[in-house]
RNA sequence: GGAAAGGUAGCUCAGCUGGUUAGAGCACGACACUCAUAAUGUCGGGGUCGAGGGUUCGAGUCCCUCCCUUUCCA
């Protein structure tokens, strides 16, 4: 039976380009939508740039363009990322469209007459410069906890402590300045704590393969919290002025971007159905009637932190819209990405840019790989490691899975016209194909990719093994066995083709020159494929080159400029990031980007440091080998301070240090951190050091 | 503070409902091989499965306590 499944990924926050997690979670969506693709299954794969909010209208508002502007040129980079990492997105919109108004407002209407909307009056900080209601993260002010200034109005970044803006001390705007005031305003809620919608969420939670368990474990906890943790009602208002849509009959106030953006999931597959794409794929029914169908699978793929929206607000909102809203049939949530062990910081940087990736000439599939090899069904975290990437790749698929077809093929090639043939039963052969086919498509089906790729490689293995103990290249000398070289040959190519049909999923774009231009086949793989043995091939081609070292290094060394005296040591910049939609954190950046805020600079431990040992480094002109003496550790650390300083002029002597830098693995060695040097124009470089007294260890402030 | 997930070889990770000497890949060492853009094969070293208790004939796998990491608390 083909099934007929409608899937989405988070819709990007459209303030700023996609960083590595959201390709991250496209990846994951891509690979199990192409898989699907490839059982014979009806996927419509769509997304939208998410437009609204406050962030985006103070955003544009700094830059002196609309809002729209703003986001037609986000939009305008997006179809770069699209095909350099192959993702097979039908349908890209934006929920800044007259379907997303038509469709919030229907839902809206709909919730209205199901008794669920509520009104009531809410007090909130008041720009009087602006002439507007400032978001928490627009508010700061000092802690009133640990009395850190310029705290956000959520939560304070020195201490950790979650507070209301009304607690902050001395609030102050982060627009204007200005004091804000309090002031009442009549807000809009969607009654979540409805008995109807609790009742109907706990039903929909415990249906069996819905939802990950740990994702219904947390979100059954928000709904039954109790006492100050109870599930409150959804405040689904903003007061002009605001970037969004305007609520029906309401003057003055827009749906919060949170409302409409997830209704812009449909917004986007209606997009998708009115340009005839829709069609396109086979499906003949208009938008509603697919949206309603019993039959029509309703998939969301979405980063943790937007649990809460995806499993309670979203659900009950599409129940109690009714026909031909249908609620979601899964909500597949994976982890965050971070790099080298380290999460993303907004205020440090991005990560692995996406677009850096391609530029530095990296191959797509790479990517792919090794994210789809560390992947699996629960919500855990994925690691991009740098040396794990590199041994991960250029071991399994260059010296695995690429070799096989170049070392089996050339023997086909020159000794037998590119024909194919089986000695013996070929029957086990294809059997087993089978047998290795069904596992992998069960892994695939459960998003348990990292399995898969274990799987297919053990595959693999076993093809290597076989050839290697036939010894083909042995029997290529001697004529009276050209039979056998043939079917040794021969069924190794048999494998290969089984293993670029496992892999097309996760790389498109080989597996479709494989199926072209060495099997010539006149269309990409299908999953049925896998256990058809090729007749012939064309002569090889060779399909994937290896990682170089050079190539990470590029990616990672231009993040940031390398600082005075650091000898490179910029820091490998982490990154986490989740694919969500609008964050109610994000805030944008304060107008004056080159000024950064005092806890911005809070995050750089500076250290008094001894310089206990200082050494030449051989084969550097400009390095020195510091060895740090921080009162309760040592640290390793390579300065490019050769030409101002000899060394045993260093040693005792304090210095100031970068303590909290990532560590960085430098050709000489790992280097932990990077001591502060002046320079100017000229010649000459100046090491800092502290008034004296200062004792290894004390902290900078 | 409340809650969740995780802590298994140098690295990245498998280990389902408890059951023989704890596995894979990479890295490392030795050997073999030479068809392959130095890929492949064989063998090997290496882990008191975060710590400590407990249940059990038997625990990485269940229970308790603690430590560490990450995350969520709209």
């Amino acid at each position: 039976m083909t099934r007929r499944i409608f899937v989405t990924t988070a819709l990007p926050y459209a303030n700023g380009p996609f960083h590595i997690g959201h390709i991250m979670e496209y990846i994951q969506a891509d690979i199990w939508v192409r898989f699907q693709r490839m059982r014979g299954h009806q996927v419509h794969f769509v997304c939208a740039d998410d437009a609204h909010g406050a962030p985006i209208m103070l955003k544009a508002e700094a830059e002196g363009v609309t809002p729209q502007q703003l986001v037609a040129r986000i939009a305008a980079g997006r179809p770069r990322y699209l095909t350099g990492f192959h993702l097979s997105f039908d349908h890209w919109y934006s929920t800044d469209s007259p379907e997303n108004t038509r469709l919030s407002q229907d839902v809206y209407a709909r919730l209205k007459a199901a008794g669920l909307i509520c009104k009531k009056d809410v007090e909130q900080f008041f720009d009087p410069v602006k002439a507007m209601f400032l978001p928490d993260r627009y508010i700061k002010g000092e802690c009133p906890n640990c009395h850190s200034p310029d705290q956000f109005g959520d939560a304070c970044e020195v201490c950790g402590t979650v507070y209301a803006p009304i607690d902050l001390i001395n609030p102050y705007s982060a627009l204007s300045g200005a004091k804000p005031v309090l002031k009442s305003s009549e807000h809009f809620f969607f009654r979540l704590s409805d008995p109807k919608c609790v009742a109907f969420l706990e039903s929909w939670l415990a249906a069996p393969e819905r939802l990950q368990p740990q994702v219904a474990n947390k979100a059954r906890e928000w709904l039954s919290g109790r006492g100050d943790r109870a599930l409150g009602d959804w405040d689904i208002s903003r007061d002009a002025p605001y970037f969004g849509i305007p609520i029906p009959d309401a003057p003055g106030k827009y749906f919060y971007v949170w409302l409409d953006a997830p209704i812009g999931y449909l917004a986007a597959l209606q997009s998708y159905f009115t340009t005839g794409k829709a069609r396109a794929r086979g499906e003949a029914r208009g938008f509603e009637e697919f949206l309603a169908a019993p039959d029509t699978e309703q998939i969301h793929f979405i980063g943790k932190d937007i649990i809460y929206f995806h499993t309670l607000f979203w659900p009950a909102m599409l129940r109690f819209a009714g026909p031909p809203y249908k609620v979601p049939n899964h909500v597949y949530v994976h982890g965050f990405i971070t790099v080298s062990g380290e999460k993303m910081s907004k205020s440090r940087g991005t990560g692995i840019s996406p677009l850096r990736y391609l530029d530095v000439g990296m191959n797509a599939e790479w990517l792919r790989y090794y994210i789809a090899a560390k992947l699996n069904a629960s919500v855990e975290d994925l690691d991009f490691n740098p040396d794990d990437f590199l041994s991960r790749v250029n071991s399994d698929l260059v010296g695995k899975y690429v070799n096989i077809a170049s070392r089996a093929a050339n023997f086909i090639t020159r000794h037998f016209g590119g024909a194919l043939r089986y000695s013996g039963d070929t029957g086990q052969l294809t059997a087993r194909a089978a047998a290795q086919a069904a596992q992998v498509q069960e892994s695939y089906e459960s998003r348990e990719f990292g399995k898969a790729m274990r799987d297919i490689m053990g595959v693999a293995d076993h093809i290597n093994q076989e050839f290697d103990a036939r010894q083909p290249w042995v029997l290529a000398r001697d004529p009276n066995r050209a039979a056998e070289l043939q079917d040794v040959c021969s069924r190794a190519l048999a494998g290969f083709k089984l293993l670029s049909v496992l892999l097309a999923p996760v790389l498109p774009a080989v597996a479709e020159r494989v199926a072209r231009q060495l099997f010539g086949l006149e269309r990409p793989f299908r999953w049925s494929d896998a256990t058809v043995l090729p007749e012939r091939v064309n002569a090889y081609e060779h399909l994937m080159t290896r990682v170089e070292p050079r190539q990470l290094e590029a990616l990672f060394d231009a993040e940031m400029g390398a600082p005075a005296g650091a000898g490179g040591t910029a820091a490998r910049v982490a990154a986490a990031a989740s694919a969500s939609t609008t964050s109610a954190a994000s805030a944008a950046a304060p107008a004056g980007a080159a000024s950064i805020s005092i806890d911005e600079f809070k995050r750089i431990d500076l250290r008094v440091a001894r310089i206990v040992r200082a050494e030449a480094v051989a084969g550097a002109d400009k390095l020195l080998k510091l060895t740090l003496d921080l009162g309760t550790e040592q640290r390793t650390v390579f300065a490019g301070i050769k030409s101002a300083y000899d060394p045993s002029a260093l040693e005792g002597r304090l210095t100031v240090m970068v303590a909290n830098l990532a560590a960085r693995k430098m050709k000489f060695g790992v280097s932990e951190g990077m001591v502060l040097a002046a320079s100017g124009e000229g010649a000459g470089l100046y090491l800092l050091a502290p008034d004296g007294g200062a004792a290894p260890g004390m902290k900078i402030t």
